[in-house]
DNA sequence: TTTTCTGCAAACGATTTGCATACAC
DNA sequence: GTGTATGCAAATCGTTTGCAGAAAA
């Protein structure tokens, strides 16, 4: 099951690719990779999939891999989030409408991001695109909070 | 109106700064001061303010925008907001809770900022506490896509 | 082949910081 | 007076870019 995943996302890649006439390299492969095989990380940014690459000694240098997920973002493969502290990360699309978007809960004290799904926003997309003619192609919602720890004191 | 709204801001800082053992200075209050009257603007980066003072032959030194701008925030009169393009801008914080929160839509092709007012998430913000234990102090949505004059073509 | 891609190092732009001086309290 | 704030210039950090060689198509 991880491992179908993983070959439906490289063939995903590999088709997306060539679409738009770029070429598939072992490079790219192996960034989507991390992601898939991290999926407990939810998101990383390019120095953390730097990082994973130097560890299994690979030798992609991170100019590469800023350029890679550049592309894996223009591609749709991957989103862009920024939780503000001044570097963007990257996580897995689920291009799948079916599945609920996910959105952030970020704890302005100890940083820690939390995940949670919903889909209460499709109903505002929809009224959004009614009223002002902007068409809506993805949406981001984040709470800035404390968490459960971080409340009372300080 | 506008007078007393510039006062209001004035003497809230006063107020938020002495509480917390800050001084009050020109350069502070100038650069507040832009916000209030440059509201036509809705969100400003730092560049953007230091612009403006440089046109008012202002001596303010650019360092001292950004610690400003950090030091409003943190007193909960101005609201950092990101774009996604590598800056952070400010806007001011409409602090009243009766005041409905404003969101974005961001044109992913010309760039373009629509501002847009909701109030759909109140509903989710306790729903989220009640099940994430989460207290919640902002939100933020953005909503990504084409405007109007950049659908179709490209 | 031909064009796109990579890795490196240098360049960049936004933001931060160290420090001596100036100012608010 | 005393401690904080300022202005400047240098430092930092994430990210981008130019270029020569390497590798897909």
């Amino acid at each position: 099951m991880s491992e179908n995943h993983r070959l439906f996302k490289l063939q995903d890649l590999r088709a997306k690719l060539s679409e738009r006439g770029y070429k598939m390299t072992p490079q790219r492969k192996e960034i989507l990779k991390i992601f898939v095989e991290h999926s407990e990380y939810h998101h990383m940014s390019a120095e953390d999939v730097y990082g994973i690459l130097r560890e299994s000694e690979s030798e992609i240098g991170l100019a590469t891999v800023y350029r890679a997920l550049d592309l894996l973002s223009e591609l749709g493969i991957l989103v862009r989030v920024e939780f503000g502290d001044g570097c963007t990360r990257y996580e897995l699309n689920t291009a799948d409408p079916n599945v609920h978007h996910h959105h952030h809960l970020i704890c302005v004290k100890c940083k820690k991001v939390i995940e949670f799904e919903e889909d209460l926003l499709d109903d505002l997309e929809e009224t959004i695109a009614q009223e002002s003619g902007f068409q809506i192609l993805n949406h981001e919602v984040k709470f800035f909070g404390y968490c459960k720890d971080c409340q009372g004191g300080d």
